[in-house]
DNA sequence: CCTTAATCCTGGAAGC
DNA sequence: TGCTTCCAGGATTAAG
């Protein structure tokens, strides 16, 4: 489930409750889901003995960095949950938490998937992680600027959203923050990428930026089981203004709204605000 | 180049 | 009240 916004909402929770933590156990339940191919050591793999120096994101991919070394990166895919527990607490719900780092003060990080498309990865630096896994990724979506999303939509034939949708282009942007940018930008998606105007471009840019920077201080979008590090939902589900919302009226012009499929993902447009000048929807 | 479908999984909702 | 089918925030792979 988690876009953008709640990977960063994880982020910013998770981060005073992990920096400047040692990790003193970890205890993994599934091993398939460490799909770490660092195995120098593997307690070092895992962060065991780390301190946490800082957490950092690229687009939907989180990781902290450990001192004197390592790094942990983990993809939460589409159902995975990062909490923390204090010391002494019952965790909320211990099935499918395939992860567990045990903490210098008694608390403890899940990772709980019950999905499991997500997982967690071993590195021995956080510069190993960026050169090997986020160097394939686009610019991050939360400062997407026109200029960088121009290079990125030109001489692409593909669907517009199916470039918004590909992590190698931006990084960031999924399904719910794809419908809705297109939606404020006035852009349907099936338009080709290339067939934009400059003036267009501009407008996705900017309003993929504000799309992704309201959804962040509403602390991300919980359509079911999204949570904070605090395990605490977010509040962006409530203001969607077409995702999940076929048939309902649009929220500019009135008009019903219609879904689609592009790029293999239900869509959801405003037929009249978002124009395709080269279909019949 | 591009697109679709299948795949990895669980679980909630909808349909009968 | 079941039981079945479909669908979901992601990402990769193979096939057309």
């Amino acid at each position: 489930m988690p876009e953008l916004p709640e990977v960063e909402t994880v982020r910013r929770s998770l981060a005073p409750l992990l920096v400047g933590r040692r990790i003193d156990r970890v205890v993994v339940g599934r091993a398939d889901v460490v799909r770490s191919s660092f195995r120098r050591d593997r307690r070092a793999a895992l962060g065991r003995g780390g301190v946490v120096e800082e957490l950092v994101r690229h687009g939907k991919q989180l990781a902290f960095a450990l001192r004197p070394a390592g790094a942990v990166h983990v993809h939460l895919g589409m159902s995975g949950q990062l909490f923390v527990t204090p010391p002494g607490a019952e965790p909320g719900r211990t099935d499918h938490v395939h992860v567990r780092w045990v903490l210098d003060d008694g608390s403890r990080l899940h990772f709980r998937d019950p999905r499991r498309f997500g997982g967690v990865w071993a590195y021995p630096s956080l510069e190993a992680l960026r050169a090997e896994r986020w160097e394939r990724l686009g610019p991050d979506a939360l400062d997407i600027r026109a200029p960088v999303l121009r290079a990125g939509l030109a001489r692409s034939g593909r669907a517009v959203k199916a470039c918004l949708l590909d992590q190698g282009v931006l990084a960031g942007v999924g399904n719910i923050y794809a419908d809705e940018s297109l939606f404020l930008a006035r852009i349907h998606p099936l338009r080709p990428a290339a067939s934009l105007s400059g003036a267009e471009v501009a407008r996705l840019a900017a309003t993929i930026r504000r799309v992704l920077c309201e959804a962040v201080a509403a602390r991300g979008s919980t359509l079911r089981d999204f949570i904070d590090a605090e395990q605490r939902r977010g509040g962006q589900q409530d203001r969607f203004r077409v995702y999940g919302r076929r048939g309902a009226p649009c929220p500019a012009c009135g008009r019903s709204l219609l879904s689609l499929t592009v790029a293999g993902r239900t869509s959801t447009i405003c037929p009249s605000c978002q124009p395709n000048p080269g279909g019949s929807c």
